[in-house]
DNA sequence: ATTAGCACTCAGAGAGTATGAGTGCTAAAA
DNA sequence: TTTTAGCACTCATACTCTCTGAGTGCTAAT
């Protein structure tokens, strides 16, 4: 059986009349929609053509039907029309880009709050961790006599510091030996690197100084840990109550927690080559996202390394103005760390 | 009327009762925990008095009593016995505190997250904001020809950066200079003091070089703002969706957005004089709190400072064993800040 | 002061019924 | 061959009614 125009346009209207409602679909409704240029026996007819093809399904026998996820599927790939976004819509993204940007302390992972904002579903961002980082270089700055500043800049040129205070007095000539023999041996070093044998040679160059050197070096490891950690932030939980498929606490529950706090990185989609990726229903790989959809973009954070934003929801969401307003968003991101300027001051990407 | 011994054991009882199972408590129950001295109809009438002293409550006639705010005021100032950690709880919280607070970026924010997963409530942390806060001193780090990077430090010990990219190279000779006029201009001063005619004054003196200086400036009064701006952080709401109270959805909604995310830092108690402040249902000021008690205490950030860690829940929620623990986190994050070493690289406090 | 006994209350569960939106099928009309 | 009107059928939902049992307050006896 073939799907005639007919068929797409039926098939569109009911996907977007349940995007809507969150109600199964009936044939009168679709009859009406359509411009009443068939009846709704005709229409009834249609349905169950649809039905047969897996692109439709009941509830139970006397319901409307409600689209599978075989249907959104084409909806995706071929009913559904751009959304444009509208002035306000792109006036908002930006000013979450600009305001939100600025005040917030941790970008990356703080972009899913914006996105959780921008569409009223739960969100979740993911700080894709990376391979190989090295120290490119380390700065010492004296404060007092009896503490100092770490700074260390990584090669994709993240910096982070740290203030450590000592028991006993420094000189600046004790601290200018320090610098430059960390930056002699433990720059450019993996953490896999830094073993122990590394450490007892540099305990004989050190001397006295060791215990020094083994307070910035095990900092060092701890910024090197850190970025080779992914994490995933999820915010807007909240919204999902808001949706009547949630309103019962049994399914929300599964999903809430699969999604909170402490969640593992390796649990959520990424985008592999596309830019945007979505994933319907069955199409998820995790167990607790079976009925659920999401939508996942990636964006260049510099240094050939791309976040992720994603979007959870129900296999009813509205995918063309969830991804009109996400790729939106995650065009801004990549501009604005491709610019090479970061708003914040402790996550400098290039 | 007054509150005979044994009123007390029975009104304890019934809150202890309730406390555990949020089920309305009868006569006949309360005589087998009380030890079968009297018999339920002697409870019944001891009860009849506790009630119209305002200690319990009835939800309707044929169910048992609860306990009201009245009552639960009463248990946590009187009845209630401390609750001993047990030795897995301590270890566990100080587990939480070593490993977490390694791990966790932003010691002060997640601290809630400890909290929330220590207790199974949604737990919040506020941030104390500071007033009057000035940078101390500023370092400038060449990296390359077009690239330096900014260290600030506040006079709170506070260090935080940014790498700065320049469309145009830079010399050592200058960036030296900049140092020392950021460094006799610009330190000291608060986010008021910051006036635009004490940048015209800056630009007289910069000359060329102004363009970098108010780069740096306004990376310094970001820095300020930021430190400023008193945050709160809530996790673990979906821990309320475990609770019996919470279970319709119509109950869990305000609470729930009330506390989410971007919820305003004024909304929240603190504890004023004590370390630590129990506000059982009606206390609370805020209305969506009415219905729900709210524990908090505050601990030690140095400086004078001091955060501040809560937890909501029931009315009914486990007072002894949730001071003990909540108590007992904020004595070891109080230690923690104390002796002056920060885990965190990017927010080291004294 | 305590207790046994008893009538009374009332939320919640379960059973039965009505409602109506929606379907599939058939047979007639286009 | 396609469309349509008509009709019997289905079934989730809402509603009513009744029953049950935990729990109470009161009274009279201990």
């Amino acid at each position: 059986m073939d799907l005639t125009e007919r068929k797409r346009r039926i098939l569109r209207a009911i996907i977007e009349s349940y995007i809507q409602s969150a109600e199964p679909v009936g044939s009168k409704a679709i009859a009406q929609a359509i411009g009443m240029e068939v009846s709704s026996a005709t229409i009834r007819n249609e349905m169950a053509d649809l039905e047969s093809m897996g692109l439709l399904e009941k509830p139970h026998t006397s319901a409307g039907r409600i689209p599978s996820p075989k249907g959104y599927r084409l909806y995706v790939n071929e009913l559904m029309e751009e959304h444009k976004l509208s002035l306000q819509e792109t006036e908002r993204i930006n000013q979450a880009l600009r305001l939100k940007m600025q005040e917030l302390d941790r970008v990356l992972d703080q972009a899913g709050r914006v996105v959780s904002q921008l569409t009223n579903y739960p969100a979740f961002a993911l700080s894709s961790g990376m391979d190989r980082v090295t120290i490119r270089r380390f700065d010492l700055l004296m404060v007092e006599r009896n503490a100092f500043i770490i700074v260390v800049m990584t090669d994709s040129n993240i910096v982070r510091n740290r203030l450590i205070r000592l028991p006993s007095d420094l000189t600046e000539a004790q601290l200018q030996m320090l610098n430059t023999l960390l930056n002699t041996t433990f720059t450019g070093l993996t953490l896999e690197e830094i073993t122990p044998e590394l450490m007892r040679v540099a305990q004989h160059a050190a001397g006295d100084a060791y215990g020094l050197i083994s307070l910035v070096v095990s900092f060092a490891i701890e910024v090197l840990e850190s970025l080779e950690r992914r994490t995933v932030h999820t915010s807007g939980l909240a919204h999902l109550l808001e949706l009547p498929e949630y309103r019962s606490l049994d399914r929300a529950q599964p999903l809430l927690s699969y999604l909170s706090e402490d969640a593992d990185p390796a649990r959520f989609p990424v985008p592999k080559d596309d830019p945007m990726k979505i994933l319907i229903g069955p199409e998820n790989v995790a167990d607790a996202l079976k009925d659920t959809s999401v939508v996942v973009a990636s964006y260049d954070i510099g240094d050939g390394m791309r976040g992720v934003i994603g979007v959870v929801g129900p296999t009813r969401m509205d995918y063309a103005k969830i991804t009109a307003r996400l790729s939106y968003l995650a065009e801004g991101l990549s501009r604005l760390f491709g610019q090479g300027e970061l708003p914040d001051g402790r996550n400098d990407h290039k």
